[in-house]
RNA sequence: GUCUUGUUAGCUCAGCUGGUAGAGCACGUCACUUUUAAUGAUGUGGCCGAUGGUUCGAAUCCAUCACAGGACACCA
């Protein structure tokens, strides 16, 4: 079925005569010497001489033709590699005998991987280039290109085919560039605190750690259900009580639930567990973890995200019941009130599920009036244990926990609190997710009876966090969708096969 | 899941209130030894996302479906 539309016909044909010629179309004996943005680093003084060139230099360099200009006996190619475009001059009498008329202006094309030898000169319109002497095939391209000036925008084909994305834009290498430099700086960043790298399963019995619908899967040889984990933190932190006192994980997480500009089935997250500290330490790390990944990626501190400018030197630390009034305009005597929240939520025709508990419905109005407002990096903490399930109660307050999230640009980047290491309570915490479960809230905690077995050889008293690596490469490289900074986004496939359909 | 917009040549897009398709780039042929989205001449190229319906006649109107974008819901 593929390779039968036209253009691609004519490639092949090409491709054909080539080989009939003696010329391999696939070739791999590449002799390439150097990357076009180091040729044009070098070569840069070629400017500032008299004669334009120097013909005593000699490089070789490959890349895929993205533009082609023939004029006659002479042409003007672009050549892109990873680093960099590199215009070509080839003209017809520096080749050997023939293969410019035969060989380069009828059958080397658009798209095709070439390598060119030659010296560096700058053209009559000031532009530093190669002056061919030898030019090769490596690889035929046999699809053509999208159209040089418009390229793809087409967000299906971006997605479906990065590669063509890749190939037509620049920009999108560079997001991906960065993501991995952002990965990258975090690992370093933990390692130099003094964090060991772990790797937990993906594949769990009970799916633990978070709130989420987890996607299943069967394991023929045990003959059980696994699920893929929605997140790694109890193992993480079985480890912490098996003796690890820094710990870290960068990974994918799974959750079987809806997809849009913030939520892909599978994400990275790193997760990072630290014996003898308090969610307090979590806060000052964070700071220093910012400052840092800014500061390596060479981002300014008011960072502009669309419409948005964001200051990174104005983290603010709020208690979630303050933010609710102070950003959110609730009333103070609603916020403490679960019937006073029903009614207000109803009085702003929200919909919110029946019989929440309080700590519940502070979390709806959080989610309603105040997180899309938190601009500048926002710390809320003191959340309701309700809703926090993992977290260690305040000694000064029991309803609430030590716990924050980290909010920019009016989206959750980070969760983390103290850890609960108290068992019983532990327990008691699972309990209650059971019967809010049994109540029919299909997202509410798994029972783990092996990870309070763990909790109850005693775990040192630890703050966790846990970051989300995707908003995170958003917000720094300044993109709205988490498809734009996911090489591969989850797509629909597409059911092409009107042979099925004809068939019935 | 709901609403909404889109799907026309390899790519980027036109195509009004129905009369079986257009442009630019790309591609073929020709000219051109310093171009910058090169230029000039000329030519090829389409089951108008799929299936039904209305109509003498459908890319165009209607319905259903598929995929995608956006918004909302869900995701504590």
């Amino acid at each position: 079925m593929p390779l039968t539309n036209k253009y691609i016909q004519q490639r092949i044909e090409k491709a054909e005569f080539l080989k009939q010629a003696g010329i391999n179309p696939y070739a791999n004996n590449s002799q390439r010497n150097t990357s076009i943005e180091k040729y044009l680093n070098v070569n840069a003084d070629i400017a500032n001489t008299e004669s334009q060139r120097d013909e005593n230099r000699s490089y070789i360099v490959s890349g895929r033709i993205k533009l082609l200009r023939i004029m006659g006996k002479a042409s003007f190619v672009k050549i892109e590699d990873e680093s960099g475009i590199l215009q070509i001059y080839v003209a017809r009498d520096n080749l050997p005998e023939g293969f410019y008329n035969t060989i380069f202006k009828k059958n080397i094309e658009v798209g095709d991987i070439i390598e060119v030898g030659g010296y560096p000169f700058v053209t009559g319109k000031g532009e530093l280039s190669l002056h061919a002497s030898n030019l090769k095939l490596l690889t035929k391209a046999i699809a053509p290109l999208p159209e040089k000036f418009h390229g793809v925008t087409d967000k299906e084909i971006r997605y479906r085919k990065r590669y063509l994305d890749l190939i037509m834009n620049a920009e999108v290498r560079k997001t991906f560039q960065t993501r991995s430099k952002v990965i990258s700086l975090t690992r370093r960043f933990f390692e130099d605190k003094g964090f060991l790298e772990v790797e937990t399963p993906m594949m769990h019995p009970i799916a633990g750690g978070a709130n989420a619908k987890p996607f299943v899967t069967h394991h023929n040889a045990l003959s059980t259900d696994r699920y893929l984990r929605i997140a790694p933190e109890l193992y993480l932190k079985r480890l912490i009580v098996g003796g690890f006192e820094a710990v870290f994980e960068i990974n994918r997480n799974f959750r079987n639930e809806g997809m849009d500009a913030t939520h892909n089935p599978e994400f990275t997250s790193i997760e990072f567990y630290w014996a003898y500290k308090t969610y307090k330490d979590l806060i000052e790390i964070t700071k220093e973890y910012f400052a840092y990944l800014f500061e390596h990626l060479n981002l300014p501190s008011l960072l502009p995200y669309g419409e948005l400018s964001v200051n990174f030197e104005n983290f603010q630390e709020i208690p979630l019941i303050e933010s609710l009034t102070t950003i959110g305009g609730v009333p103070a005597e609603v916020a403490q009130d679960a019937e006073k929240i029903y009614a207000y939520l109803k009085e702003k025709a929200i919909n919110v599920k029946p019989n929440l508990n309080l700590g519940q419905l502070q979390g709806e109005l959080f989610d309603e009036f105040v997180e899309e407002k938190l601009i500048d990096p926002t710390f809320i903490t003191e959340y309701p244990v309700e809703i926090s399930p993992l977290a260690r109660r305040s000694d000064e307050n029991p309803d609430i926990t030590e716990r924050f999230e980290l909010f920019i640009a009016g989206r959750e980047i980070a969760n983390a609190f103290s850890e609960l290491n108290d068992p019983v309570d532990q327990l008691g915490r699972f309990e209650g997710q059971m019967s809010a479960k049994d109540a029919g809230d299909d997202e509410a905690h798994e029972m783990d009876k092996d990870f309070v077995e763990a909790l109850s050889y005693g775990m040192a008293p630890t703050a966790g966090q846990g970051i989300g690596i995707d908003r995170l490469v958003m917000l720094l490289t300044n993109e709205h969708s988490i498809r734009d900074v996911l090489l591969f986004p989850a797509m629909k496939p597409q059911n092409e096969d009107e042979q099925s359909q004809k068939e019935e």
